[in-house]
DNA sequence: CCATGATGTTATGTATACTTTACTTCACGT
DNA sequence: ACGTGAAGTAAAGTATACATAACATCATGG
């Protein structure tokens, strides 16, 4: 097993602290979800939708790439 | 009940053809999916996850932005 | 007229994003 | 020492993205 490395990372966490010191529960609501999903994103439990990753974006005023990064593993070049 | 407009368009069957027609099945593979998803994601059956929406731009050498169009609701402004 | 390629449809199953609830831990202030 | 707010953890359930397979449609070309 090649010890999958995840594929995508985000910032939210430190985009959370650079915007006031915004906390987990204000950033979920304004993204129109729970606390528990934020916090799940940030420990990289899973990936977020297209449409929660667009509206966290919106809430920092970012591009997606700015807030999620995107690494291509080997197999899809 | 307020009929619901989707709120994400994705520009996918056009830039297919603007990259050389590519079938759906050249675009499903390369995407690493299946001819039936890219099909449905252009008859918006559903929303991709971040993961393909990153390898659909990919193969297209076009920001997520520019292949997804985010339209927030009235509901989260 | 038939074969083939591209696209669309329907059905069923699986994986995973996300919710809900509840409990825990840790830091800070009083 | 205690209360409170922010962050973490765990379990169980729901919603939906995506796979697989089989079949249908339609255009084009031989």
């Amino acid at each position: 097993m090649p010890s999958q490395e995840p594929e995508i990372k985000n910032q939210i966490r430190r985009l959370r602290f650079e915007h006031g010191e915004m906390t987990q529960d204000q950033l979920a609501k304004q993204a129109g979800v729970t606390r528990h999903t934020i916090m799940a994103l940030e420990a990289g439990k899973y990936f977020p939708s297209l449409l929660l990753a667009f509206r966290i974006a919106r809430v920092f005023s970012a591009p997606i790439e700015q807030v999620f990064e995107y690494r291509a593993t080997e197999l899809n070049l």
